[in-house]
DNA sequence: TCAATTTACTAATACGCATTAGTAAACTTA
DNA sequence: TAAGTTTACTAATGCGTATTAGTAAATTGA
């Protein structure tokens, strides 16, 4: 427990002036109070050589707004961080929160407290805003209530026409990433969802759109080609080793993300077949080791780094009240066709497109 | 900026009884101060229904003691996500966390800002003690100079005898994976830094050890089969085909972390030599991905989610000022045996031990 | 030269909670 | 039945800052 701590009543003896003047001085607002650059020195003065750094608690008190902003991960505890995408988005947003003097305040919601956790966090004020990872739709109402009550909010994905949003257009990557395959001469393409279809809408969602792509060549969707992994690698491998049993196999694979795509990976090697002579495979988000496996993974890229940046910046705008010109930034993927997909197999000498 | 909050004086008022008894109640302290169940009920109830949450910026202030613990991230910006060390970190430290009602505040610190960062996060209050990853031995004084004034601080690895810390045992770690590729036969084992050896201290210790293994086994070290990379894959591809160039060439390579030695991999392998017959690999971390390449990695792995786990609860028996039974704690690490390093392809029949 | 303005400040208060030091009423005890 | 104790509270204050509403002194303007 800290013993003396130096507060601004104790610069303002120190510079001979009030603990007002001190505040206003620190503070900037010197040149309204018309406070000469004399007596500015000697505070900041003061201030140096007594080491005074202001209490966060007290200002947040005094200004009425917390210098924090809330990253609210709204997953299952141990699925939050088995890719980059968090980690990405941490590394933007922390970029323009630092820009703007604001420091980042981790919150994991579990599901069943997922209204206590938005709510509570903001209302404590420990935030200025809160910036939501992944919200369902169902959290569109609470979330709702809370703007309506004047509180910054910005989420991840676009859920609620009046909640601002930064979005990756993830549906759009997964029609390039099925487009691609068909292009290549696939006609029995399976899937690898990242959760059970029939309790999240985002996998109905892409799902939904993997089946038109497919239909809008002419292809019939198969459903028996369709498994359920969850995030991880390992049940890419489960998922797979289902697949295989197919008969006829899928000449092609779609994974929802590069975890479960490398898990299926092992599963066709360890069948004995090869990519993508044999199963050619597509991941999506691509991870910084895709581009270094034997094959290398073609997958969707995703901008997670400038998705956390810009979202940031959108909140501190909400927070600022500052005028928004556009509440929902959609932001795009890029196709990486790399070795796993067998383009560059058939086009040898040419590099291969961006989409 | 939210229009009207629902403060303690309004519970009060509803509850007919005076702001004192609120915060009595909410705070359970009922019981030291008489307060009759049917009193606490009523209380209970008007915060309930008004949707009372204590502002956060006064109760620290009345307090004296935040709610949030600072994760401190002494790392360049680009670095800090590289690997999963730290969201493993962070997913331990949340756990542990929740579990006290405390929140995770981070803090990337550029090198520049050390001592300010460290300093002010503290003396603002904002936290009410700091977990710091990966400090230099630099640090220490800083460090020491801030328990000093009775802030709680730990650190990820052990740099002075009075900073109470959590590590791992990197060094035997490394001495484990030398040792391996030693017992398989090898004698020209190249070595990949993660950082400049002049520069960095926990790489030269490390890279110590990787010497003594050698020579504690009658081999002799060659610095003509160090190269120095910087975390990422490229780095590693890079420093690997370096190495390529040697003659005759190490016929095993230890990458100080698993990303570069992906990066090695695939040097080794885009030179049309095989993994492990020609160069045998060994990487150290156990990213998530290890198990599921082709070949699969063989390597070390650290429990990092332990780590943050054991951290956090070690920090906060310290802001309790609790007994500290062990104020430096070692976790061990596992030599995973995989495919790269050619034990398996040695012993086919056998499940390789862990050590 | 005297009122009006500007300069250079300060006193006082609010922010919302936790906590200490009470107090009035009810209940014991001798 | 009076003194002491317990019960069930409350008034008042402090935490450290930001900010509003001043104020005395110096300067300006006509």
């Amino acid at each position: 427990m800290p013993t003396k701590r130096v507060t601004s009543r104790q610069v303002a003896k120190k510079a001979g002036v009030s603990q007002t003047t001190v505040s206003f001085v620190l503070n900037n607002h010197a040149a309204e109070n018309n406070i000469p650059n004399e007596t500015i020195e000697r505070v900041q003065q003061a201030a140096r050589e007594l080491g005074y750094v202001p209490d966060a608690a007290a200002r947040t008190l005094a200004r009425g707004r917390s210098n924090n902003i809330g990253l609210m991960l709204a997953q299952p505890h141990d699925q939050v961080f088995i890719d980059e995408y968090i980690p990405n988005i941490i590394t933007g947003l922390s970029r323009i929160t630092k820009e703007h003097g604001y420091r980042i305040l981790l919150e994991m919601v579990h599901d069943d407290l997922h209204a206590d956790a938005y709510a509570n966090l903001m209302r404590s004020k420990e935030v200025a805003g809160i910036i939501v990872n992944q919200p369902f739709h169902n959290d569109a109402q609470r979330l709702l209530a809370l703007q309506q009550e004047g509180f910054a909010i910005v989420t991840l994905a676009n859920i609620h026409p009046t909640i601002p949003s930064v979005m990756v257009d993830k549906l759009l990557g997964v029609r390039k990433a099925v487009k691609h395959l068909i292009k290549l001469g696939h006609e029995r393409i399976g899937c690898i969802t990242y959760a059970p279809i029939a309790s999240n809408e985002h996998v109905r969602q892409r799902l939904m759109i993997f089946q038109r792509a497919l239909e809008s060549k002419g292809l019939v969707f198969d459903d028996g080609l369709v498994r359920e992994g969850a995030f991880d690698p390992d049940t890419g491998y489960e998922a797979m080793k289902s697949l295989l049993n197919q008969s006829p196999l899928p000449t092609a694979v779609f994974a929802m993300n590069d975890m479960m795509a490398y898990g299926a990976m092992t599963a066709i090697q360890e069948a004995g077949l090869r990519i993508p002579e044999d199963v050619a495979l597509v991941g999506f988000d691509d991870v910084r080791l895709a581009r270094f496996t034997t094959p290398a993974l073609t997958t969707i890229y995703e901008p997670d780094i400038e998705h956390g940046y810009r979202a940031g910046e959108l909140l501190i705008r909400l927070i600022n009240e500052e005028p928004i010109e556009q509440p929902h930034i959609v932001l795009g993927t890029q196709l990486k066709i790399r070795d796993s997909c067998g383009w560059k197999l058939a086009n040898p000498d040419i590099t291969p497109p961006i989409s």
